[in-house]
DNA sequence: TTGTCAATCTGCAAAGAGTGCGAACTAACA
DNA sequence: TGTTAGTTCGCACTCTTTGCAGATTGACAA
């Protein structure tokens, strides 16, 4: 995703307006590794300028999307997350927690696939799941604790 | 998935009952390759049993899921699938209509992966998604047909 | 600086996909 | 045939996201 200041360039050559709140939540995006859900991001918003509205949030969001900025990642958890690194990458999810990190994959290339036939392929995602240090070591201290 | 029949022995063996609707159900997964969603398989269910519930279908789709006879499959268009093959495959979905298909990988294990570390990885599923034949030829026939 | 107008914001209603709950029902086994 | 635990069903409800409309405001021109 580019700096807020490109941002706010970007989205004036489309005709679209720079509002505080949208300003607000580039700041919020850039650079955030969390991949953060609508709600999360509304959360942190809202604790800054008191009064903006999940709308808003959605909707800046689905713009950026739109836009090619922010990329939507569904890790099968409820809500949908949102990852600025517009890089060739993909995901790995916590099963216990919900964390989703970026992961780099190479050598997909090489790989065989079968049944693809008839279709015209524009992506493919691979999501890892698992369980992350903090979780596993938690399962570690609960195990411990009961036995 | 097993077999009508097999699946009623291990329900039974495991305490559940079999009941007219979940033998339905079970005739109506095995095999398929559709990839239903839960609506769906409540719309054929319901064409052959009128008033088997939707809540029913959810349940013992679940109950399937949890015994390892069903794969849920989350192609990120609303609702989950549903998937009888638990072969180790992955998934193509028509992001145009939806149709999902199975997709065989080999070569997966000679990945280069960045970014897994500290999580214990339980599984990796891939998601291949574009444009089925049908929906490419549409998209043609409309092209030629606006001139 | 002011005016104009389309774009935006916000709040609320509503849709889609599941899930929790409890009363009525029934498969399974003695 | 009786008992009982497991099921079914329908309804209410949660959660995530979107549609809508009136009030508001950013962007550009004069």
């Amino acid at each position: 995703m580019k700096s807020p200041a490109e941002l706010t360039e970007t989205f004036r050559a489309n005709g679209l307006k720079v509002t505080p709140q949208r300003q607000l939540l580039f700041g919020l995006m850039h650079g955030n590794t969390v991949h953060p859900t609508a709600e999360a991001l509304f959360a942190e918003a809202s604790a800054r300028m008191p009064g903006i509205s999940l709308r808003t949030v959605y909707q800046t969001l689905t713009d950026l999307a739109s836009m090619g900025e922010l990329r939507l990642i569904d890790v099968g958890a409820g809500a949908t997350r949102f990852d600025p690194n517009t890089d060739d990458h993909h995901h790995v999810v916590c099963s216990s927690c919900g964390e989703v990190r970026d992961v780099y994959v190479a050598g997909s290339d090489r790989l065989k696939v079968d049944g693809l036939d008839g279709f015209r392929i524009e992506e493919a995602s691979i999501l890892f799941s698992g369980t992350c240090v903090t979780c596993a070591s938690e399962t570690v201290s609960r195990a411990s604790a009961r036995g």
